[in-house]
DNA sequence: GTCTATACTTGGATAGAC
DNA sequence: GTCTATCCAAGTATAGAC
């Protein structure tokens, strides 16, 4: 799976300055990802879109997985980049709340996520895709533990569970929810969940003020992590 | 997406019992798509793993998408029925997690959620198909619900996020966790937080039981559900 | 770099023999 | 009900003109 074809041979990593049509392909790409999901992303449905010839993926990027792992590049490294200013402020666990309920409903409306479930469900079928996919999900991964881990290090709440576990699940949930989102089109139903999370932030904090936690439901030593 | 082909005319819905062939499709429909995903489940790729002929996917179904609902049809029932049975021995929070936990790593290992996963991801491809899986998750998600409810109904926590918007992520959650296992081929990840959740079920007894969640955040009037 | 043309493959679906 | 044979559409990928 790795980088093909004449293109990748001429041109440095990161240069999208030159090839306009190689930054429309992507685009296009990850449009035709979210509307017709991985199944229906095929090299002439994406350069339809980019309104030039079919053969130009593969001059570009030597494969259609090839142009659709740098679609989920795209998408991922200008989340992240907005991620990670948005969690610049964030310091107790009711802003966390608020800016992660902010992010997903921008993301769940730009269809963001949907690239990426797409790419996950279609790795089961393209042999080796799987790997690259993972490799494109575990800074997400590494990025929720960070700051999971400056809202809740140190605390009660924080000692309970892992934040790498509370990283993963969160990574899992927001896949899911997007997936049933838009399968049913109701962005409200996951949305009234983060307005619950709002709520039980407030106890949590109360909670947590008080050291009650510790003191109902001590960590266990041998689970204790570093 | 309604019925087609000449069998459905000839046989009734739930006739399983003649028609080995059509049995035998099926599920090789569900190992297809659970090893191959939504685009590699051809009709020939299903009909070699269940050693017939092409064609009869379109005698017995009347279209690939056919066959793959009944798959979906298949799991979905059996699985609903398990469910239901591990279910009504469940009286309290603990239990209901504990019960959670063993069912969702079976399916997990069994690859029955990969199932539901493809079908959903794969819908961005093919329309109308999206109703179609989405009139399939309905009745988990009651499940669900009813569950939630019988366990949580009438108690703080239970007014704090009505039982349809807990069942709602509760099936998200397992659908994304899904997901991630099968892609990183590490199921533990997904098992720790079930262990968290036990623990913290611990918790939430002892506090609903002393009736202080109700005292930290009283429920807003507006919010309450009938 | 971009296009046309084309070779090749796979998949959905049907007709017709048995 | 099951098979063979076949048609047709769509997709990947390459060669070569411009």
């Amino acid at each position: 799976m790795a980088k093909s074809g004449k293109a990748s041979r001429l041109m440095a990593e990161g240069d999208l300055r030159s090839a306009p049509v190689r930054q429309a392909l992507v685009e296009a790409a990850i449009e035709t990802l979210k509307t017709d999901g991985f199944s229906g992303a095929s090299a002439r449905a994406i350069a339809r879109r980019a309104e030039c010839n079919q053969a130009l993926v593969f001059y570009h990027f030597g494969s259609v997985v090839d142009l659709l792992l740098a679609a989920l590049d795209s998408v991922s490294t200008s989340r992240l980049r907005h991620y990670s200013a948005a969690a610049e402020n964030v310091g107790t666990l009711a802003e966390l709340v608020e800016v992660a309920t902010t992010i997903f409903l921008e993301d769940l409306e730009n269809g963001y996520i949907t690239v990426l479930a797409e790419m996950i469900a279609g790795a089961s079928s393209t042999p080796g895709l799987g790997l690259e996919v993972a490799a494109r999900i575990s800074p997400w991964k590494r990025f929720a533990e960070q700051v999971i881990n400056s809202v809740l290090g140190g605390t009660a709440l924080g000692d309970l569970i892992p934040s790498g576990d509370l990283a993963h699940s969160t990574v899992a949930l927001y896949l899911g929810l997007e997936l049933l989102s838009h399968l049913e089109g109701n962005r409200e139903a996951s949305q009234a969940l983060f307005e619950h999370a709002k709520r039980l932030t407030v106890i949590a904090e109360a909670l947590g003020a008080g050291g009650m936690l510790g003191a109902v439901a001590p960590v266990p030593k041998e689970e204790q992590e570093t």
